[in-house]
DNA sequence: GTGATTGCAAATCTTTTGCACTAAA
DNA sequence: TTTAGTGCAAAAGATTTGCAATCAC
């Protein structure tokens, strides 16, 4: 039934957060959001976009993650210095991050226990747990 | 009785993991472990060597902090793209994140219990888990 | 139409690098 | 003296910004 408005669900999705559903934002959306949860670089989805044959400029793909994320699309996950992932999966979870080849794989919650917060100091609350498990090659 | 060679004991330091006591080197080691644990950027640690008359140049500055980093005296903390953070205390231990001013800090480990880990992935071992506790102003 | 969005190229910021110079052993 | 370490200035990445052109409403 969706393969006649294929666009209608991304559309709704981005006008519910208030943002335009322009011809670039879609593109995005779509490569983002039509399959599983995925962990993508700005430059990554950039030459996918490319490749798919829609032309985005990368700054724009930088405004759109950037966008989406303030929206509550997307979720950025800092492991690396000096390069951003975006996580399509914005539900409380944890990473493993792969140090040999850089890549990024969510732990599944059921696997680790939640791990006992320590209270947040006076005046703060907290915002965000971000828990990486780096891990290496055996041996 | 260190009054006497204030830095004999950071020369040992940097000849037991086989640097050596370079007078640069020596004048970041000292601002570095001489008091408290710390969590300095590479920009903050230049520009207190230089306020201390310590003529050291930027680039020496990231050398250092990459090698006292593979020698085991220093840590690297992740938590914002495209800036790193070094702390002196490399006993496993997590980061409270204050998002608002930037600053980071230790979160005492007796406040928190050990999390339960996930096992590692077939042919991995973990090398490190960081926790980060990112707090905001409350209200 | 009009205000939001885009693309481009230039700017910015952090970090790294190449290489001649200097200093530790 | 010999080799490691330093400083500088330039290069490299990732990300951002300014602004005129374009598009969604």
């Amino acid at each position: 039934m969706q393969a006649r408005r294929p666009y209608r669900d991304l559309i709704d999705r981005l006008k519910t957060v208030k943002l335009r559903p322009t011809r670039q934002r879609l593109a995005l959306a779509k490569l983002l959001f039509s399959g599983c949860n995925r962990h993508v670089t700005a430059e990554q989805l950039h030459n996918e976009a490319l490749s798919a044959g829609v032309s985005v400029s990368l700054a724009t793909v930088y405004n759109s993650l950037h966008q989406f994320t303030q929206a509550g699309l997307l979720r950025e996950v800092v492991v690396e210095p000096s390069r951003s992932y975006f996580d399509t999966n914005v539900c409380d979870h944890h990473h493993f991050y792969f140090e040999d080849s850089g890549e990024l794989c969510d732990i599944p919650p059921e696997t680790m226990g939640l791990p006992q917060l320590p209270e947040a100091p006076e005046g703060t609350r907290i915002a965000r747990v971000d828990m990486t498990v780096r891990l290496k090659r055996s041996q």
